[in-house]
RNA sequence: UGGGGCGUAGCCAAGUGGUAAGGCAACGGGUUUUGAUCCCGUGAUUCGCAGGUUCGAUCCCUGCCGCCCCAACCA
């Protein structure tokens, strides 16, 4: 091995599932490596579906395998042909490719239908006819066993018949539903007798009419795993009660692949982020009773969501790779994801000025009919992003934020009587306040030192604080949408409570800003960094709207809030 | 009176019979025409608790405590 086999060898996750995995391909277990990614198409992906995509097309890459995208199709009482293309849309953004392999559980209909008369025919499987709550009854509870349905004991020809006229459609809803005999005192309630089929008369966006019986999870995941090939089976933790089933099904079905091996389940647990809801049912319900925009609102925890909040894939991958594919549940920050969504437009990010919250600024002693055009750094940090010309006049914009009449310490900006630097501009002193009969502070007069262009003084003077700016002639008006968490708590609480929980200032509109003009030829869909302010991505839909995506660090909101 | 999991700093975690990696956050300091970035520095006498085995335990054993998941004809 070189040493650039060993530096990708490296850069292989550490954790307990590829290190099944690295065992399993050395000890020559199976023929190649198959992951797969199976969601339901009944909403769209959200981040925790991230960390599944990652893990599954990630370990695939890694150890030279493949992944396939399998949509698990077996209820369409839910199910969606939209949420199918949003979904490939999401997985194709985060940066995977699922190739030749792109399937759907309702492709196996027929075999799993063959498969199910077989266990009917080795006598593992049954028609009951008990009704949902009778059903519930005979289950037991977590501590006490479950009773035998009385039709538990029918004979494998009449079990046949009922279960091919299930599917000839001779029965309502509900009527009947097809179960493996197994263990109704089992203490996993996964093993009483789990229900294999059920009646349903209704619509699949693929299938059509064709069936009016749908196998569930149960009966479907595994066998579609084995016909696929697929070697590691990844899921999350609350399907671990689940594996023992997984098992039984592929074993008395007697289906194996490759090297006669079959396919194994390994559970891990799944993504909690702090500030957020990250369930299907909690999200659904967020678009369904209008608390947001829909599924791509910005401050979904959806991978729409964040594409439009203007978060790039290669955060969301940055941020995956440092979590860790363990056993034990938490919640992760949601700093942490916006650490590496600031690492990643940092390095990107083209800087432009754009004001806020505007406070007039006249330069009493600049020529009226003047106008220049300076020289401004796209990115001081990165030269090769080359430099722009930026308008600046007589009358200027600056933040509101940027003045205080009465400042306090180690307040660096603008008030009575003080200098600062207008960002690669020139040095201006306030001389006069103007207020309205309110006493509000409408417009600052200053005096500009014409020595100092460029932003730097001749004399060597210093200056404390630079800001940020925009010429009134020539600025472009704007409206701005800042977002903070949707939740208030850390953790929203369960049940319907969540809803409670949602932080009202969870969106800010700002109808009027003003944007140096360069920034009109932004976009849609391109995030700048508004210098001072954060980041900002020019919406996908209105024109002339600009999404925060996220403010830059601000350690002087920390020294205020602590004087 | 059930079954399945998990407990290492505020958060995510590595580690494993030989004396606790890393990242995020926080807090200091330096550089700076973004109070950004960048750079440097600061945290566990301790690994849920209590016993035991051992020269030595976070790692092995026993007991206890805490948290998560499971009783859809959802996935």
């Amino acid at each position: 091995m070189n040493d650039a086999d060993q530096d990708s060898e490296s850069e292989i996750g550490t954790d307990f599932i590829r290190e099944i995995v690295r065992e399993d391909l050395a000890a020559g277990r199976y023929d190649g490596l198959v992951t797969r990614f199976p969601p339901e198409p009944n909403g769209y992906l959200h981040i925790g579906h991230a960390k599944s995509i990652c893990l599954n097309f990630g370990i695939a890459e890694e150890f030279g395998g493949r992944c396939n995208l399998r949509f698990d199709d077996t209820n369409p009482a839910r199910e969606e042909q939209a949420f199918i293309e949003a979904i490939k849309e999401d997985v194709t953004w985060l940066g995977f490719d699922w190739g030749e392999h792109l399937h759907f559980a309702s492709d196996y209909f027929e075999q799993l239908y063959l498969w199910a008369e077989g266990l009917i025919e080795a006598g593992k499987a049954y028609v009951d006819d008990l009704p949902v709550d009778e059903m519930r009854a005979y289950r037991g509870s977590l501590t006490e066993a479950g009773r035998n349905s009385p039709y538990r004991d029918r004979e494998i020809g009449e079990n046949l018949d009922l279960f091919r006229r299930m599917r000839a459609g001779e029965f309502p809803d509900g009527a009947r539903v097809l179960r493996a005999k197994i263990d109704m005192a089992s203490g996993n309630m996964n093993l009483r007798d789990p229900v294999l089929y059920r009646i349903l008369h209704a619509e699949h966006p693929r299938t059509g009419t064709e069936w009016c019986i749908y196998p569930n999870y149960d009966f479907a995941h595994g066998q579609s795993d084995a016909i696929e090939e697929v070697t590691h089976s990844l899921c999350t933790l609350e399907f671990a009660d689940h594996r023992p089933l997984y098992e039984w099904l592929l074993e008395s079905i007697g289906t194996a692949i490759g090297t006669g091996a079959r396919p194994k389940q390994y559970e891990f647990s799944r993504l909690n982020l702090s500030h957020a809801a990250l369930s299907k049912r909690r999200l659904t319900q967020l678009v369904a009773e209008g608390c947001v925009d829909g599924w791509d609102d910005p401050r979904m925890p959806t991978i729409s969501g964040l594409r439009r909040r203007g978060v790039p894939a290669a955060a969301v991958r940055d941020f995956i790779s440092r979590l860790a594919i363990t056993r034990s549940d938490g919640v992760v920050e949601m700093a942490m994801l916006e650490h590496c969504i600031r690492e990643q437009l940092n390095q990107v990010a083209p800087r432009r000025m754009a004001v806020l919250r505007p406070l007039k600024v006249v330069i009493e002693n600049y020529p009226d009919d003047k106008s220049e055009l300076l020289v401004a750094q796209n990115h001081p940090g990165n030269p090769d992003m080359g430099t722009r010309e930026v308008p600046f006049s007589r009358e200027l914009y600056v933040e509101r934020d940027d003045f205080m009449e009465d400042p306090p310490r180690k307040f660096f900006r603008l008030g009575p009587g003080r200098e600062v630097r207008l960002r690669y501009a020139y040095f201006i002193t306030c001389k006069e306040v103007i207020k309205d009969a309110g006493g509000e502070v409408v417009e600052l007069r200053c005096t500009y030192d014409p020595e100092t262009k460029g932003g730097n003084a001749p004399d060597g003077r210093k200056v404390k604080g630079t800001i940020h700016w925009v010429s009134a002639a020539h600025a472009v008006a704007a409206e701005v949408r800042l977002y903070e968490n949707l939740f208030n708590s850390e953790e929203p609480p369960g049940g319907d409570e969540f809803l409670a929980d949602l932080n009202p200032g969870s969106l800010e509109i700002l109808p009027r800003v003003w944007l140096e003009p360069g920034l009109a030829e932004v976009t849609p869909g391109q995030t700048v960094q508004f210098e001072r302010l954060g980041y900002f991505c020019r919406d996908l839909g209105a024109s002339a709207v600009f999404n925060r995506t996220l403010g830059l660090r601000d350690s002087w909101a920390k020294i205020k809030s602590k004087a």
